[in-house]
DNA sequence: TGTGAGCCGTACCGTACGTTACGGTTCGCC
DNA sequence: GGCGAACCGTAACGTACGGTACGGCTCACA
């Protein structure tokens, strides 16, 4: 909710080493980690973690922001935009974030929010939700004002049309994984994924190709 | 995983009665429950609760199977299918879909079986899964096929089309709710989402009217 | 060389909670 | 009425873990 959910904090050598031990654990242990173990786990003594992030919340919620920090994505350049490069460009994202939510330490740190997010500190939920489907939300909007801009999608709603798009891309897989389904997601699964998602997202919301091709306008929804 | 999972059990009236005190407590505390503060709610010995439930785990997974037990959707009754019959049958499943993940009950369970996912006990989160998502796809399945019988659909993957059908209707609400986000679907919003989902999925992979007005076949993706 | 800051390792404390044990009460059944 | 099973309420135990205290080490710096 807030905007210090997603602020930046810096964080030293020592420190990073320690929140990867941290991350490490998460990863191994489920969300089970505690001081003691990661106090082995990263050589250093408990009190250093209570001095640096406070208890053991801020060990948590410093975790997740050091993670988010890591996976910030390239925003991609602008060039001219056609039908192309637009369909393109949606593949990158719907395989980035693929890769990004079947991710080991994601699905982890996931898990870890989702457990969080009931209990009475009000963020840590907040933290991924601002670095996982908000931030993807506002790594793709520029793509679909652009194109719509140039002509090339028709939406009424550029929300909507992000909804839309994180279904195709995302479908189920977010909530097995979470559930604990075993699947992996090789390489070759995500790009036809992210290809099929991209097709169908300009299948649904792609200006008619009838301009070019002379076929009839299907109505959009 | 196994068959177990999906399992029915029988509860007496009074277990009955423990297990949705357990539910209250669930929704109310976040997952902290605790077999005192149940025994304190339900009005029953801890004794009673190790001696039905043997341990805290089988507390859970009674808990999570007597939710999934009430949350059977009733099939509906496949009479003559046309391409009516058909969006409002999708429209009838996205729409009780959205209404279930959207339930504080369904999000406190979900949160509860997330969080558990992790741990070491192979289960619960593979109830939930059984419940969730496997079950929609059993539950819309035979929609899906008797509308490629009927020429409505087209598809070669019949999971394929239930994967982006599902991705429509949940997109990013489910995953968003879970990570703590206030936000509440009202029963309009429910009713705009699952007819804008079901037109999508008709869109996507209904077979084209175009037969019917004789218009070329747009490919499928 | 003295000194103080920062950190490691470890021991320790308090509490919350899972689990067990037990006395007292209700109730069906003979 | 007598009896046993089931169950309630509560007390007690053991342990795991969050959090704190403290002694010893290293090292920059005067």
């Amino acid at each position: 909710m807030s905007v210090t959910a997603t602020e930046d904090r810096e964080f030293s050598e020592r420190q990073r080493e320690v929140l990867d031990a941290a991350l490490a654990l998460i990863v191994e242990n489920g969300s089970a980690l505690t001081m003691s173990a990661l106090a082995r786990r990263a050589s250093c003594s408990k009190e250093t973690l209570y001095k640096w992030f406070g208890d053991r919340d801020g060990l948590l919620t410093a975790t997740v922001q050091w993670q988010a920090a890591k996976v910030r994505g390239v925003p991609l350049d602008r060039e001219r935009l056609d039908r192309e490069a637009l369909g393109s460009a949606l593949e990158r994202f719907a395989a980035d974030w693929l890769r990004v939510i079947s991710s080991s330490t994601s699905v982890a740190l996931n898990r870890l929010a989702v457990g969080h997010a009931g209990g009475d500190t009000p963020d840590l939920g907040s933290i991924v939700l601002h670095n996982g489907p908000f931030a993807m939300n506002r790594r793709v909007r520029p793509l679909l004002m652009a194109g719509e801009a140039a002509g090339l999608l028709r939406f009424e709603d550029a929300d909507a049309a992000f909804h839309t798009f994180f279904g195709l891309v995302v479908r189920d897989v977010q909530i097995r994984l979470l559930l604990g389904e075993p699947m992996s997601l090789s390489a070759d699964e995500i790009a036809i994924d992210a290809r099929r998602a991209s097709q169908q997202f300009l299948a649904l919301f792609g200006a008619p190709e009838a301009e070019m091709a002379g076929q009839p306008t299907p109505r959009r929804i």
